[in-house]
DNA sequence: TCTGGGGTCCTAGGACCC
DNA sequence: TCTGGGGTCCTAGGACCC
């Protein structure tokens, strides 16, 4: 049976969020970012700073350059969270089969549902109508037979575009894209495949998938599918969300430094944080990573495995700290520094395989995550130290 | 004022065990 | 006294995604 998938994917979603929240910044090019003052990139820009050729990753100056009335505003991740769990809410009346791809996509199968509402379109425009009538936000639909197509089509006609395509017209479709286009092949795949002669995906997957399997590996399966427009991987419900694998944070300084003051100051903050969301949602874990770019950007990661698991953030900050004096070329000036934590378990309840009593640290977390971050820590963070 | 921050998956080599 | 082979865990690095 032939399946119907949509892909909708939010259009500039952190830039329209703010334009709903803030009447004065609509129709103005702005451009959403960490901390605006500080040493960041673009994370969304509106379409009116699009037009001036502002893009996500851009640096603050670069964007300035090009926009120079661009209206800086700092990111409200929980704002978007909240608006796109109420997104999600909407996509799910449609059809149980919801796929959570980021905070501003989502993958629907719509083939055992599609004829209660009218048809694959009927739903989509249904769910375009809802959203700019609850939120004032716009998407990009795209329908198709499987996740990679649809995901494909969606962003042919950006922003509010809605577009469809039947199962007769991919060939010539394939044609026609090149093969960077492509979800799954990134710069280096597509450089590669240029050396090979292969420049669309018509011709990528006429290439003999024996010789894409010599040269890619397994990768070399998936290509030659993406070149036939093959995707038999099911939308995942997000009630079936797989367990995490890692969590953690890193952060650019706004100044390289090599301040051991300051940079355990903030590997400590890091190790904090990562710790209260590991505990947050009852994970625990035995890896620990460690991050460390220096001002020439060349980045390094070493990792230490420990004998149990651990989701206090002392631990992670003594395991991750020692990783650092290993690591760490002591004339270099430090530019980004980050922790994370791997080979995750997950609880139901807390038990007696964590090293230390939870109460204090869960009295400690609840404060924090009703007040904000850090508002009540341990005496040694207490310094107050700027980035 | 070149180059953020959060992830996942894959590869490849070495240690170690049976 | 010529040493195979499978499995698992660990580590480092790279590609890719939003």
């Amino acid at each position: 049976m032939m399946r119907q998938v949509l892909h909708i994917d939010m259009d500039a979603f952190f830039a329209s969020v703010e334009q709903q929240t803030f009447p004065f910044l609509r129709g103005r090019p702005i451009g959403v970012c960490s901390h605006p003052q500080g040493r960041t990139v673009i994370a969304t820009a509106s379409y009116e700073a699009r037009a001036y050729g502002v893009k996500t990753a851009m640096t603050i100056p670069q964007a300035r350059k090009l926009c120079p009335e661009i209206t800086l505003v700092r990111c409200n991740l929980a704002k978007y969270i909240d608006t796109s769990t109420r997104i999600m809410a909407i996509c799910s009346r449609f059809t149980d089969s919801v796929e959570v791809f980021s905070i501003d996509e989502a993958f629907l199968d719509v083939t055992n549902t599609a004829h209660l509402f009218g048809g694959a379109d009927t739903i989509a425009r249904k769910i375009k109508q809802e959203l700019s009538g609850r939120f004032g936000l716009t998407c990009s639909i795209g329908i198709a037979p499987n996740k990679l197509l649809a995901k494909l089509v969606g962003e042919m006609h950006k922003p509010d575009g809605l577009t469809i395509i039947r199962p007769e017209e991919v060939p010539v479709l394939l044609e026609k894209i090149i093969v960077e286009e492509m979800c799954g092949i990134g710069p280096k795949t597509a450089a590669k495949l240029h050396r090979l002669g292969i420049k669309s995906c018509g011709e990528l997957g006429r290439y003999p998938e024996k010789a894409l399997v010599r040269i890619f590996g397994v990768k070399g399966v998936h290509l030659h599918h993406i070149g036939k427009g093959i995707d038999e991987s099911p939308v995942r419900p997000y009630f079936h969300k797989p367990p995490a694998k890692s969590m953690g944070h890193s952060m650019t300084f706004d100044k390289d430094t090599r301040n051991m003051a300051i940079i355990r100051h903030h590997l400590f903050q890091l190790s904090e944080q990562v710790g209260r969301r590991l505990r947050k949602d009852n994970y625990a874990g035995r890896t620990v990573s460690l991050v460390l770019r220096y001002a020439d950007f060349t980045t390094m990661v070493r990792q230490h495995s420990l004998k149990n698991w651990t989701n206090d953030g002392r631990r992670i900050y003594q395991t991750g700290l020692a990783l650092f004096y290993k690591l760490y070329q002591p004339p270099r000036y430090v530019r980004l520094i980050g922790i994370s934590v791997s080979n995750l378990i997950q609880q139901t309840r807390q038990t007696s395989m964590f090293e230390h009593p939870e109460t204090l640290r869960s009295a400690v977390d609840n404060l924090n995550n009703r007040f904000g971050e850090f508002r009540v820590t341990r005496a040694q963070n207490m310094k107050n130290m700027n980035r």
